[in-house]
DNA sequence: GAAGCGTGGTC
DNA sequence: TGACCAAGCTT
């Protein structure tokens, strides 16, 4: 880490020259054009781990459906997640909810203005909170994220590990110690910089407004900084994905409210060694009294952050079955239990867009025509 | 500290 | 194609 006696220089080009560039070449995006911290703080919680190409229909979907806190705090929890379908990461959506009824129960309806209170809401952690403090309320605080970790690991040339705590609390620490007037702009402006000039791969450095100051650009080691330990990959786990479809519609089940997909739309899925269709049944048994035979229609992968699906899927319709049976038991006691059990519905192809339903299961969809 | 948690883009 | 990565938080 640079001394902040020795390097007055080096910290005043990192503020001058990078709020310069920022005020100059900042993207026009629609979280830029306000100040509302309750867009900052949607348009933040998007960000997470998110490119800001991807969210921005999103955002724009988003306050349009909620434009308020009180309006977010009002939605059922299922309208708010069919508004985050696609987006991945959906406690994210869990956790906005809930915040936003805190925050209309205990704030009566304002956000909350400081980084310390920010971070008591669910959701909200050291980066987000200092992002919408400094954004929105001008706290002098920092909002530390990937870009930021990487934009001040070259330009001090640390061969600090960015992927421990003890450098992110370092780094932090630094900013804090140098941050201008104009923070929420400084901060916005790290991270701008770390997006589009000086990015993970072939940074930009010829077009960098604080090349001068860049520890890493004149040593030659911007292709070895930022140091960061590589994540294991992800384990296989080999599916079978049932599809019942009875008078035209498909059965869904919703998924438990914590863990993976939390709170989605789902084809009834199992775990299979063999992958031949018998171990989705035999779970489906748990819903329809008598079952046609599996019929297989084909596979797909999804990959998630930490975890690969391999699905085999099948197909059970039971509006073309080999049995013979001249009633549908099956269809009269699963629909009983879609109407008393919100756990599980029926929904015809045309209808299918109700639900939220997350990628792995929206594409295989597909398969089916 | 480490693992769980989505999806799309890039090279 | 696969590996890496993205404006992280929670447990």
């Amino acid at each position: 880490m640079l001394d902040t006696k020795k390097s007055q220089l080096l910290i005043e080009i990192l503020q001058t020259d990078l709020l310069k560039w920022f005020e100059e070449s900042k993207r026009d995006l629609p979280f830029r054009r306000t100040r509302n911290p309750y867009f900052i703080w949607i348009s933040e919680i998007m960000a997470q781990q998110t490119q800001i190409d991807t969210l921005i229909p999103y955002y724009n979907r988003f306050i349009d459906n909620f434009p308020t806190v009180f309006s977010l705090a009002l939605a059922s929890i299922d309208e708010v997640i069919k508004a985050w379908e696609g987006l991945g990461y959906y406690s994210r959506a869990r956790n906005l909810h809930q915040a936003a009824r805190i925050i209309v129960t205990d704030y009566d309806g304002m956000m909350p203005a400081t980084f310390s209170e920010l971070i008591k809401l669910p959701g909200i952690g050291p980066y987000t909170g200092g992002a919408i403090a400094s954004i929105a309320f001008n706290q002098k605080v920092s909002a530390v994220d990937g870009n930021v970790l990487r934009v001040i690991s070259r330009y001090c040339n640390s061969c600090d590990d960015i992927g421990e705590a003890t450098t992110k609390k370092r780094i932090t620490r630094w900013i804090e110690s140098i941050l201008p007037d104009e923070v929420g702009a400084f901060n916005e402006g790290l991270m701008e910089l770390g997006a589009m000039i000086c990015t993970p791969k072939s940074p930009k450095c010829l077009s960098c407004p604080i090349r001068s100051g860049c520890q890493s650009n004149a040593a030659g080691t911007t292709g070895l900084i930022p140091i960061k330990t590589k994540k294991q990959k992800q384990r296989i786990k080999k599916m079978e994905v049932g599809i019942v479809k009875i008078n035209g519609q498909l059965f869904f089940v919703r998924r438990p409210d914590t863990g993976l997909l939390s709170g989605m739309w789902s084809f009834p899925i199992a775990e299979t060694a063999a992958g031949d269709g018998q171990d989705i049944k035999k779970k489906l048994e748990e819903n329809f009294s008598e079952l046609c035979k599996p019929i297989f229609i084909g596979t797909s992968r999804h990959v998630f952050s930490h975890i690969i699906w391999d699905m085999s899927v099948f197909i059970f319709d039971q509006d073309n079955r080999v049995c013979e049976s001249t009633l549908n038991p099956y269809y009269i006691s699963a629909q009983r239990e879609s109407r008393s059990n919100p756990q599980v519905t029926f929904k015809a192809l045309s209808q299918v867009d109700d639900l939220a339903l997350p990628i792995a299961f929206s594409k295989l969809l597909a398969l089916l025509t």
